[in-house]
DNA sequence: CCGTTGACGGCGA
DNA sequence: ATCGCCGCCAACG
């Protein structure tokens, strides 16, 4: 397993119950910051082998993307969100902004990133 | 070896 | 708004 699937992992967990982050976050948060496609595929790839909450990582559209696959389909994402509170529609977009994960500053600095890239995450994520 | 293809996303035109 | 282009990189034919 590489370095940057450990790593996607580990982000992916520590998105809360009700809350989502976008592919492009997660790449993001690994350090990887262009990376987005890699962490779908990664995604894909480790599905039913190794336990993440991958119904809480979406597009940044604010739309399910993901294909049916062996073990999931976008239905199933649908209600796994809708499960934790997190309002779909009929046709599978959502209000990405009233879910989207916000991790505080500590918690960025604890994933190793210096505060200067942060800063540049915290103008991309946090606003409303 | 090489082109294409993804659960993607930012940017410029 | 919408489109094309590119970055990212493993897998496949």
């Amino acid at each position: 397993m590489s370095e940057f699937t450990d790593a996607v992992i580990y982000i992916c967990r520590q998105v809360p119950f009700g809350t989502v982050a976008s592919y492009g976050q997660v790449a993001a948060y690994t350090g990887v910051a262009r990376a987005a496609r890699q962490v779908g595929w990664t995604l894909n790839r480790i599905e039913g082998e190794i336990e993440v909450p991958w119904w809480r990582i979406v597009n940044n559209a604010g739309r399910i993307s993901i294909k049916n696959t062996e073990f999931n389909t976008p239905l199933l994402m649908k209600q796994m969100l809708e499960n934790e509170g997190v309002e779909v529609r009929p046709d599978y977009t959502f209000d990405i902004e009233k879910y989207r994960f916000r991790p505080s500053v500590e918690q960025m600095r604890s994933w190793q990133l210096d505060d200067a890239y942060i800063e540049l995450i915290c103008m991309k994520y946090l606003i409303q």
